[in-house]
DNA sequence: AATATTATTATGTAGCTACTTAATATTGTC
DNA sequence: GACAATATTAAGTAGCTACATAATAATATT
């Protein structure tokens, strides 16, 4: 049964991903080396090497030089999730965005901003604070503190027409970025401001981003009540 | 200067990165041909393309073919997970790892669950409530359903010693998985099982897996008041 | 002018060789 | 027996060729 047909590496990596998914190689299991799968399959060993390496990525198995491949003892759970601007995120669900600033000014950081930005000590920086609506209710309200000794522009954009997520999307990229998620219950200010009860149970995004070393911005995002992040891997 | 020691992809790449960050290149502009680009660093058109592959992967760039790559003009920010299981967790958190079995029983779906699975009709399935401690206090508490049909193995095991997790992990791969996050309040139940006051802000997880079109399990992990879950890019 | 066909182009993939590197096993020496 | 030096092994990387494929541009046909 040495069926020759075009063998992609994805179909390659299917067939081994099979032989866990059968009970075949479990847990801790060592492969033998991806030459002799290579011949075994008929392809070539840069294919099962590419194979392999996708399910390293995907933290299926586990290789380690001279040690082989083995199936990953303890398999994790690796989910990739893409978190859209905004905008993208109300029209894809078939809203009609809209953006309301709420205030924009230069003020001392709190402490635990200036941790959160890598920064020893607090600094003046501009702080931002606005709504994305979707049919013009409150979709995400976000906090934002950029730090403008890298990002000195931004004090030139008009930050009631174009929203800082989306100037700094286009306009500074970041090499590095920090993400914690979490819910938060709805204090006063938050309740008022979003126009959900006190105490409701809000989904919380925090991101900072850096250009190197340069912390660039970062922003506190609170979902509506029943928001889900959601990804299928 | 063309300075020609040994070029590593993710060197390539870390270049060709640098010409976004640096803003020779700004979202939408259209890159040269990969292999005009490995002329000008001097390698070869494969490492182009494994750096230009890892930055389209990473959702920096876009490629298409013939259309040749671009800078996306609409960066996204790509987040990597993993998505430990409970006792490692709690044990990287330097804490002493505890479980709790609940209760365990053969129950009727409600229709949300079946849904999740993809189930038209709800059936009957092996519901298990557990606790997983941190140091002998709650860490989270999870509310599970294993499809029996897909896993019949899982009735013959001791769920009070081991956890259902620890053992369709290690005993059920799995080739599909939905993840959903979300913020609840804890509700009479969850406070009391939880020791949390009614009300609390929860950060919860859903994981729904599948081998194949066979539905494995669905899960709700909900965590304790201030959990976080972080990564860094 | 509108449509269908064909050619071109840039990325995607498969396979090859050769060399590098990290981890382990073996051997040699004290 | 303990330790250091050396050999071996299997994955990792770089570069090459050749061909496949998708998207676009150019051309021919109606």
């Amino acid at each position: 049964m040495t069926i020759t047909k075009r063998r992609s590496w994805q179909d390659v990596r299917d067939e081994i991903h099979g032989w866990i998914l059968d009970g075949q190689m479990a847990p801790g299991d060592r492969f033998e080396r991806d030459e002799d799968i290579a011949t075994r399959l008929g392809c070539s060993r840069a294919t099962v090497q590419r194979a392999m390496g996708d399910l390293a990525e995907r933290g299926v198995v586990e290789r380690r030089r001279k040690g082989g491949t083995r199936v990953r003892p303890d398999p994790v759970t690796r989910a990739t999730f893409d978190i859209p601007i905004a905008r993208h995120e109300v029209e894809a669900r078939g809203g009609v965005y809209g953006y309301q600033l709420i205030q924009a000014a230069l003020e001392k950081t709190p402490r635990p901003v200036a941790a959160a930005l890598d920064l020893r000590a607090p600094v003046e920086m501009l702080r931002v604070e606005a709504l994305h609506l979707m049919d013009g209710r409150v979709f995400l309200y976000e906090d934002r503190w950029v730090f403008t000794r890298t990002v000195p522009e931004i004090l030139t954009v008009d930050l009631s027409a174009e929203s800082a997520n989306e100037w700094l999307v286009h306009n500074k990229p970041y090499s590095a970025c920090d993400l914690h998620f979490s819910a938060q219950a709805a204090d006063g200010y938050l309740a008022g401001i979003m126009g959900v009860e006190a105490g409701a149970a809000l989904f919380v995004l925090n991101r900072t981003t850096w250009s190197g070393d340069a912390p660039i911005t970062t922003v506190k995002a609170v979902h509506m009540p029943g928001y889900r992040m959601v990804t299928r891997v």
